[in-house]
DNA sequence: CGCCCGTCCTGTCCGC
DNA sequence: TGCGGACAGGACGGGC
């Protein structure tokens, strides 16, 4: 599930249920969501701890302690933070409790443990773990939106997933903005007109604006998304039938007539005319 | 470098 | 009803 809005979203519950407390109990309910980090240091340099202001990389929240470890989460496909009260009955995927100085509780809950928490001693720290991180999403311009496009080779859907290009897109916001921009998701990034770029930039800060609000991307009939799990899913502007291919091992659904090829491109729609 | 694949995990759904 | 396999919104490392 996580992409940048749902991450936004736990950034907004890690700061509102624990901003400014103090932890005083950690409980690891399944150590195989910690990554480079015993149980035992982790209570060790958390429990007493104050959280201060979390921020957001891309999928990756960040959760300063007032003594200087960093707690480092990723949320992989399937993970979340909620808030909860002490006296509520754990999920059965709730892998780590933080338990805070008001008996309320920040719970890492996770099915998969694709990804899971680290522990950064300090802000230098922090910076390796996000070290190949591409810029933000959210905080993009225009212009760096077209630098980091030129300078990739391949499909421009591969160039949106990758981390280490753009932060914070998904699968899932990844196909809509392509839809919304009326790119095909296999054209090559690098050959993208000057307004295709624009258009996919507009995309994306409008489809990250919905999002962010939803704190997931919406699954709005309206939107492509409302439609990936239709057994016969339909584009929600024309309603012809979508194309789905895998980009990078990953489900991609798009529509052939609004997302247009690129000039010249459809010479070979009608096999056997030109040799 | 770009791309494909397997792997890390668990749960669900589908076909036999 | 049971079981194997594919698949699910992510990321990483290896190999071509």
């Amino acid at each position: 599930m996580p992409e940048l809005p749902d991450v936004e979203g736990f950034r907004e519950v890690l700061s509102s249920c624990g901003g400014g407390r103090r932890v005083t109990n950690v409980e690891v309910r399944d150590p195989g969501v910690l990554r480079g980090v015993t149980v035992r240091r982790l209570r060790n340099e958390v429990v007493g701890e104050r959280f201060g202001e979390p921020r957001r990389h891309g999928k990756w929240l960040i959760a300063p302690m007032d003594d200087g470890p960093v707690l480092v989460w990723h949320f992989g496909m399937t993970g979340a933070l909620v808030c909860a009260c002490a006296d509520e009955p754990p999920d059965p995927h709730d892998r780590v409790v933080l338990t805070l100085d008001d008996e309320r509780q920040l719970r890492y809950r996770d099915q998969r443990k694709l990804q899971g928490v680290q522990l950064a001693g300090n802000e230098a720290a922090v910076g390796h773990i996000l070290a190949d991180l591409g810029p933000d999403a959210l905080a993009v311009s225009g212009e760096d939106f077209r630098r980091l496009l030129d300078g990739r080779r391949g499909a421009v859907k591969n160039v949106l997933m990758d981390q280490s290009a753009l932060a914070g897109l998904g699968n899932l916001l990844s196909d809509e903005i392509l839809w919304r921009a009326g790119v095909a998701p296999d054209r090559a990034a690098r050959e993208l007109s000057a307004a295709e770029v624009r258009e996919l930039h507009t995309a994306m800060r409008r489809v990250l604006a919905s999002s962010v609000r939803a704190a997931r991307v919406p699954p709005r009939r309206s939107w492509l998304t409302g439609r990936r799990d239709d057994p016969d899913p339909r584009c929600p502007r024309c309603e012809g039938r979508l194309r789905s291919r895998r980009f990078s091992g990953r489900r991609t659904l798009w529509c052939p007539r609004c997302q247009s090829r690129p000039p010249g491109a459809d010479r070979d729609v009608h096999p056997g005319k030109g040799g």
